[in-house]
DNA sequence: AGCACGCCGACT
DNA sequence: GTCGGCGTGCTC
């Protein structure tokens, strides 16, 4: 969406006042004489439309939570509008059973954007609004039970808050040229505007955001800081609270994600909204946390695929804050080495303004990269002769190497050497991958549903005895780096080896502390860390990423190899990034080479223009689930007929297609891509088509769900 | 999505 | 005789 939703007015699915409005019309006056009135209700259910209640308006204002009776059960819901007159006829209308007054009503800006993103998105009203509250201004049990009548506010108050950590503020460093001309170009916007801040790895984009966010809060105004993992990257948390707590004071700062007790999420929600926290950092999520004294929006590493949420209401944060700095009237900044190829082409064309810093903040070039053509070469365990040298030379240096690869276990695949049997999940249509547990018993896991097997003495097919491990992952590299280099001390940070919360930390820091030589890890060492004492980078499969099917797969190969490579050489000397491949000549490879983010893009934005792909065109992807694929298609087909439909000749619906693998836990996939080059179009026809697909998928018996601006086709 | 209601197989 | 299998239908 970025841009071009902000011409877009939000609907009208309740009026916007907080304020309760008097309400004459409503059914028979209560005992108290006070009428009694209508109450259209949001409630979390996957069904189309709102709720209406009778109730007293002038306890429930608009943006307030009551609880209702639904069916069976009792559910929270948000008021979004006093009607005149129910929409159901009034006999089936029940009665709001509590009010919830221990919050104030949630507010304007709220109400507009979660109802842009529900109807952006194509949920209903209540699936946006209420699974964005902290889980206990939701939950009917945090209000009802034994010990639960005075409800969660009252019993967080009651509590003493935990102090914070104080820590030391270090001294600001002083911003170089670049850096200083960024963060007053910030700080100098009135108003709603996109700043696009290109900065290479290093270069101090983090300070640029301290330098803007201290003086939108000298203002007076609230700072929204959105990171796409932030408990992967303590360390931010850390330098951030040390630097900005100072200024606003330990309640100023607000920090929100899912590793989060329920406790602490609400404290930091509840001081956002109410103005006491002036900062307020945090995951996706936190782009719904209502800001009464929002200034400034940044969104750090806006490439980053984390910010679309994968499941349920599917936004994406980084362009659900472009429109909120839109209504909000506030500045938005999205900061990455590698944008994504939507902003890069927005800050082009002149939609959004760029900000470049192309040179490192510390005074150290970037990293050397080297390609090694593994086609001629006799690997060794994977290793090119050349990896294995400069990992020696490195050691020698007493500085760490890195080792990335993005494929967990021990191996991809066991296969039979005689007839060719590989291991295969029974629930999908996948291989399973070779994992070794604890004291080296070995086990089968199916990366996408999670099936286990114990490893098979003979072969299930043709009975032979010669099953061998192909190919390598982390943990067989790990393996066979402990017999090269012998008294290394390796460690592998991986999902596998983190998976006990607090073990990615722990692995971290021994990393930082200088108690690791070899770091072998998949993606989740690629993020964020600072590692001083890194000399070399090692990229063992990235050709595995290079022949996707997926049209982004470049660009993501491309922003990755880039930010594994930024961790080298971040301190001292000049780091040294040494990269195996199959086809050297590739143009993303090319690039990576002259650290050539812009050169890329150009190439990556002409091919996308002549073939007609984002962000030339807008795209939403219909996906079927169900038990035989044909049911799939079946349902897909019929979704596809288009007549009536508005808009419908400036929509391409192209023909079903069965998912890569189609069949993931014993449920089998299929997709139809929507596309058009105008997004009103688009928007349009996805209204009326989401509407008609909820009859064809009853009749289909068929699951579906329909994502606007797909990151995956 | 839940959760009830509703008709057919193996257990206390 | 019941517990419970999950089909289908509804929720202001």
């Amino acid at each position: 969406m970025n841009s071009s939703v902000t011409s877009a007015s939000v609907d009208g699915s309740g009026p916007a006042h907080s304020a309760p409005e008097p309400d004459c019309s409503g059914p028979e006056p209560d005992a108290a004489g006070t009428a009694a009135g209508w109450l259209r209700v949001a409630l979390d259910v996957p069904l189309r439309g709102l709720f209406d209640y009778r109730g007293r308006a002038d306890q429930a204002p608009v943006g307030s939570r009551v609880i209702v009776p639904f069916g069976s059960r009792k559910m929270i819901g948000v008021v979004v509008e006093h009607p005149l007159n129910p929409d159901t006829p009034e006999d089936q209308v029940r009665d709001v059973e509590q009010y919830l007054p221990d919050t104030a009503p949630l507010p304007d800006a709220w109400l507009r954007m979660t109802a842009f993103a529900a109807r952006y998105y194509q949920r209903p009203l209540g699936e946006v609004m209420l699974p964005s509250l902290p889980a206990s201004l939701r939950k009917v049990s945090a209000y009802q039970g034994k010990r639960s009548a005075e409800g969660p506010v009252a019993r967080l108050r009651k509590r003493k808050r935990k102090a914070q950590p104080v820590v030391q503020q270090d001294a600001p460093p002083s911003l170089n040229d670049e850096q200083r001309r960024a963060a007053e170009a910030i700080a100098a916007q009135q108003g709603f505007r996109t700043l696009l801040l290109h900065g290479v790895t290093g270069s101090g984009k983090t300070e640029v955001y301290l330098h803007a966010a201290n003086a939108v809060l000298a203002a007076g105004r609230q700072v929204l800081f959105l990171v796409p993992e932030i408990n992967l990257t303590p360390q931010f948390e850390q330098s951030l609270r040390a630097r900005l707590a100072p200024v606003v004071g330990e309640d100023g700062l607000a920090i929100l994600h899912s590793g989060l007790a329920e406790g602490e999420r609400l404290d930091a929600w509840l001081r956002a909204t109410e103005g006491k926290a002036r900062i307020l950092l945090g995951t996706r999520l936190s782009i719904f946390t209502p800001l009464p004294e929002l200034g400034l929006i940044i969104v750090d590493e806006e490439h980053d695929t984390s910010y679309k949420q994968q499941e349920g209401l599917r936004y994406s944060a980084r362009d659900l804050a472009v429109w909120r700095g839109y209504d909000a009237g506030v500045p938005v900044v999205l900061g990455s080495a590698t944008p994504s190829l939507e902003s890069w082409f927005r800050a082009s064309n002149g939609s959004y303004d760029l900000l470049r810093l192309t040179k490192r903040a510390r005074d150290v070039s970037l990293p050397g990269i080297r390609l090694v053509d593994t086609r001629r070469l006799q690997l060794q365990d994977g290793f090119s002769p050349h990896l294995l040298t400069a990992i020696g030379e490195c050691l020698a240096r007493k500085e760490q190497a890195l080792v990335f690869l993005n494929r967990r276990g021990y191996a991809p695949v066991l296969r039979c050497n005689s007839c060719g049997w590989v291991s295969q999940c029974p629930r999908c249509t996948a291989h399973t991958v070779l994992h070794r547990g604890k004291g080296y018993r070995n086990f089968l896991q199916c990366h996408h549903c999670g099936y286990q097997a114990p490893v098979p003495r003979a072969c299930p097919s043709c009975g032979d005895q010669d099953l061998k491990p192909m190919g390598r992952g982390t943990q067989r590299v790990e393996e066979v780096l402990g017999e090269y280099f012998q008294g290394a001390r390796i460690a592998r940070i991986d999902a596998d080896s983190t998976r006990r919360k607090g073990s990615a930390a722990e692995l971290f820091a021994q990393v930082h502390a200088g108690e690791v030589d070899i770091l072998v890890g998949t993606q989740m060492v690629a993020k964020g860390h600072d590692f001083s004492r890194l000399g070399l980078v090692g990229v063992l499969n990235a050709d595995s990423m290079l022949f996707a099917q997926d049209f982004r797969a470049p660009e993501r190969l491309f922003a990755q190899l880039m930010q594994v490579s930024g961790r080298a050489g971040r301190h001292a000397g000049q780091g040294q990034v040494i990269l195996q491949t199959d086809y050297p000549e590739q143009p993303v490879y090319q690039a990576l080479l002259r650290h050539d983010y812009e050169g890329f893009a150009r190439h990556t934005l002409q091919e996308r223009e002549e073939t007609g792909l984002p962000p030339y065109a807008h795209q939403a992807l219909l996906t079927a689930e169900a038990r035989e694929l044909s049911a799939a298609l079946a349902f897909l087909a019929q979704a596809g007929a288009q007549e009536g439909m508005p808009c419908a000749d400036r929509v391409t619906l192209y023909d079903p297609v069965p998912l890569r693998v189609v069949r993931v836990a014993n449920v089998e996939r299929a997709q139809l891509l929507a596309e058009s080059v105008e997004r009103p179009a688009l928007q349009a026809f996805l209204a009326a088509w989401s509407e008609r697909l909820h009859a064809v998928g009853r009749e289909h018996k068929v699951r579906w769900h329909l994502e606007v601006d797909p990151l995956e086709i």
